[in-house]
DNA sequence: TGCCATACGTTATAGCATAACACAATTGAT
DNA sequence: ATCAATTGTGTTATGCTATAACGTATGGCA
């Protein structure tokens, strides 16, 4: 179990979506759904939606996230993870880790550009590639 | 033809390129790979890897641009895109529109933070989802 | 001419995501 | 307690996205 001090306790969830955020939670990094259905095929699990439903659960919680460079996702590993509107991730191309974090300047200066456009923004999606420190070494 | 300023000329390219990025040019939002695939049997296209190898090499010339939340690609509609290393994309839910912009500011911010954590960046994607002012009225 | 690098064509396969239907469990009135 | 509405579930089938692995063709260049 790691921190989760959002608004949905580990114990409001269902058994499913359960089990899928022990999954990635217990993940060192980011997982297909495919590869949680796998790891969860002794637990029942036999179709694909049955992950999904769990996960857009979970996203919708904001307990999971959506890596949308790789198709996979994460169990968000932030308190006050919602009190950011942007988070922000870096993905190491080696070895897989993922980092969360927010940046409010950031978060501002996108949207400054919105409200100058009169885009009406309902998410943002960032996402650095690259090579971590233990991997640059 | 629109404006491409860009490293590569139009008339650089192989016929397939040319007919995948004239495909993009001509679109008025972003394409799927199968979707350009569609759009080219008449020239003789029959499988996806003649779309995937020319968008390959057209995103390598900067040309065209993938939109990781859309699994879409764009032509570029920017001069001196190369020229700033981060792009980022607005993108409408509702009609598609995509506009394309670069912000300096926001750049160096996703830079720092990397440098900081010795996060060696290769590419950095951002996309803002939402409602275009078309959309919005 | 022979070599190498790049592009191309084709078939098959792998990986990601959702539609549609039926059924069960939960909630929250009346 | 009963009924209706909502939410979660299980299952099958299907569609969309991307690449592997093979062979051939072409063009530049020693
Ligand atoms: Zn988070
Ligand atoms: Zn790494
Ligand atoms: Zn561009
Ligand atoms: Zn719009």
């Amino acid at each position: 179990m790691s921190v989760h001090e959002h608004s949905h306790e580990r114990d409001e969830l269902t058994r499913n979506q359960g089990l899928v955020l022990d999954t990635l939670d217990d993940a060192k990094g980011p997982l297909s759904a495919y590869s949680i259905l796998d790891r969860l095929r002794g637990e029942g699990f036999r179709a694909p939606l049955q992950v999904y439903r769990a996960l857009d659960k979970l996203m919708e919680f904001g307990l999971v996230h959506r890596l949308e460079s790789l198709n996979a996702f994460v169990a968000c590993r932030q308190d006050e993870c919602g009190a950011h509107g942007t988070i922000a991730f870096a993905i190491c191309e080696k070895c897989g880790m993922v980092a969360e974090f927010t940046n409010d300047e950031v978060a501002h200066l996108l949207e400054d550009w919105a409200r100058s456009e009169k885009f009406e923004l309902a998410k943002t999606t960032i996402e650095l590639r690259g090579l971590c420190e233990a991997c640059t070494a």
